[in-house]
DNA sequence: AACCCTAGCAACCGCCAACGC
DNA sequence: TGCGTTGGCGGTTGCTAGGGT
């Protein structure tokens, strides 16, 4: 399955070596499917973080970054957005996957509302990690106080900022990518974050 | 049976930082 | 200090399998 290799399969080049070796070949993958905790972790992670995989994966032992960039662009983005895009395909109803049939989500942990409640001239950012935030902080009870698309982007915005200051603090200072998660803001984490991953 | 479409995922690509000389 | 090499990373591509028509 795959592309073709770059370069000849009994002479491959070093990075491609590499890259499979790590991405496939090394002991100690998983290779099955992600559990709902999985799912949740990552979730939780790039809301967090963004798309940077291979923190994310850091913390998912088993599992490389290239698995973790995979399953978010086939499966989990859809899992997450899958409300939004029926909303947009209404015309095409069958096209709708997600969720549990009736236009929910499914994250265990997260309360069982729809997610589009954002305004509809806002969807076309509806894909990056704020949109996916702002759609999943409204499902929580305790978004009443976020109705506010302005103070909303604005707060987490500063949020963002400051798990990414502590990353590079923490970074700067190991010079590892073994952040302490204690120290990121768990505005982002609620319901199931108990402070560890 | 043939074609089309989509999902899944390994691998490629390009950029950048670290490292050694 | 400058340059080439290597490794790491995120985004993207394209092959394969499977389902639908």
């Amino acid at each position: 399955m795959g592309r073709a290799p770059c370069c000849d399969k009994a002479n491959r080049c070093g990075k491609s070596c590499r890259l499979r070796w790590l991405n496939y070949l090394r002991p100690n993958i998983k290779h099955g499917g992600f559990s709902e905790e999985e799912d949740n972790i990552i979730f939780r992670l790039y809301i967090s973080i963004g798309s940077r995989w291979s923190i994310i994966a850091s913390q998912l032992p088993g599992r490389t970054d290239n698995d973790v960039k995979n399953y978010w662009n086939t499966k989990l983005k859809k899992k997450f957005l899958g409300k939004q895009r029926k909303e947009t395909s209404a015309a095409d109803p069958k096209r709708e996957t997600a969720g549990d049939g009736h236009g929910n989500l499914g994250i265990t942990g997260w309360p069982q509302q729809p997610a589009l409640t954002y305004p509809i001239d806002h969807q076309e950012i509806y894909d990056d990690p704020f949109s996916l935030a702002w759609s999943s902080l409204q499902q929580n009870s305790g978004a009443q106080a976020l109705l506010c698309p302005t103070s909303f982007w604005t707060e987490l915005d500063d949020i963002l900022r400051f798990n990414l200051m502590k990353m590079d603090e923490s970074n700067a200072a190991t010079k590892s990518e073994n952040m302490n998660w204690n120290e990121v803001s768990p505005f982002l984490y609620p319901n199931t974050y108990d402070g560890r991953l």
